[in-house]
DNA sequence: ACGATTGGTGACGGGTCGTCAATTTCCGGT
DNA sequence: ACCGGAAATTGACGACCCGTCACCAATCGT
């Protein structure tokens, strides 16, 4: 197999076969056309014709690999959640307090985003009204681990037994919403977005009504 | 023009003339079958033809209604929006207290939707994985309207001098997502949701940093 | 009662969708 | 080095959607 002829080694690209190797370059070469014409045009008006014309491939080859512009734009967002969720998964496994177990989640949330303003804005800043969210299972496992997270902390007695549920939803919306501004501003700055929703839950939680089981409900008053 | 056989008088639908009467109607009609098809296919499968055929117009009518399926989207929040506006607004200018001015928000909040749920769950429950929000003018009003009256409580001393701006998002973070997960829980709770919201935000504002100006600019570290 | 005007109708050209038979490219065995 | 089979690419195709527009019916003002 290897000749000791090592000349016209195909660059080197993990040496694949040349079959499995375009395949993932074809891949690749659609992501990156997607997520500019996403950019450009917005999710709403972009058709899959528009994503094979900005590259060299021919429309039938785009469905072998996808099966719809919501399945480009799912992977495209996997790809960042994928990036993410590990590492907010270990900074909160650090914490030893309520006030480290928030802050680092919406540091590093905060910092993402601001950095790979490439990607999300291409993708969230999209048109000028619609915002789409696709709630892809690589985020919503990242939901689920939030509250397991949060589950396990109660549990360990860091945090007051509230509802896990919700105080994991009103993490999550406030990372989205204040990420959202964040991004319109003239002078980004990642740490101070992050302070101001560390503060907001650090002072909150403590107030927050107690579920003494999992499943909370209150009377109707 | 009115004679005095009132006998068939038609209906009494304001008593427009009948060419504004079917106006109305057409939108009305419209409207309806929007709601209904968003809520069976979502709104990124239905097509302006799925709407149509659920009517007894001809296609050529819809866009002398409206430009787009976006269009009629947006209507239909903004109808929404402009029921729950002015109570919003209403209830926080009655505030006297910051216990008073977020509680009131988020109560008539998740009321709304947990009363709507008809509209809301045909509209933003739509499909399975796939969230669209559109910042319908009259919706975006309602936001800006909610920094205002947040700037206005800072100047009056109700409220510690915080970013306002960030304020807002992240109740409108909070409001959105956590009426979310109360949606989709068995045993619907909105006094209950609305009490955790409030209760975050009740604890959490004290802990704010405090911004002197309006465009608040902390250093990177 | 009658012309003017408004608004509904549905067929049309242009474009997208997802598929599939034909073709090219790659792989492994001889 | 060559060949046959498998795998992947290609682009044309029928079905459908889009937004428009000439045509026609209903309504209005007089």
């Amino acid at each position: 197999m290897d000749s000791p002829i090592i000349a016209k080694a195909p660059v080197r690209t993990a040496s694949l076969g040349k079959r499995e190797q375009t395949k993932v370059q074809n891949r690749e070469i659609i992501l990156d056309a997607a997520r500019k014409v996403f950019g450009e045009l917005g999710f709403g008006a972009t058709t899959v014709r528009d994503i094979i014309r900005a590259t060299p491939l021919a429309s039938g080859t785009f469905y072998n690999y996808f099966k719809s512009k919501e399945e480009v734009f799912q992977a495209i967002q996997d790809e960042m959640a994928l990036t993410l969720r590990p590492r907010l998964r270990d900074e909160r496994l650090k914490a030893k307090t309520v006030e480290e177990f928030i802050s680092s989640t919406f540091r590093s949330f905060m910092e993402f985003v601001a950095e790979d303003h490439v990607s999300v804005r291409t993708i969230r800043h999209t048109a000028d009204t619609t915002r789409v969210r696709i709630h892809t299972p690589e985020i919503v496992a990242g939901f689920e681990e939030l509250r397991e997270d949060i589950e396990k902390a109660i549990a360990q007695g860091l945090f007051p037994p509230v509802d896990a549920d919700y105080l994991m939803a009103s993490i999550v919306g406030v990372a989205f919403e204040v990420a959202d501004r964040m991004m319109t501003r003239e002078h980004r700055d990642p740490a101070a977005a992050a302070a101001f929703a560390t503060a907001l839950f650090v002072g909150g939680i403590r107030m927050l009504p107690h579920a003494d089981h999992p499943a909370a409900k209150t009377g109707t008053a």
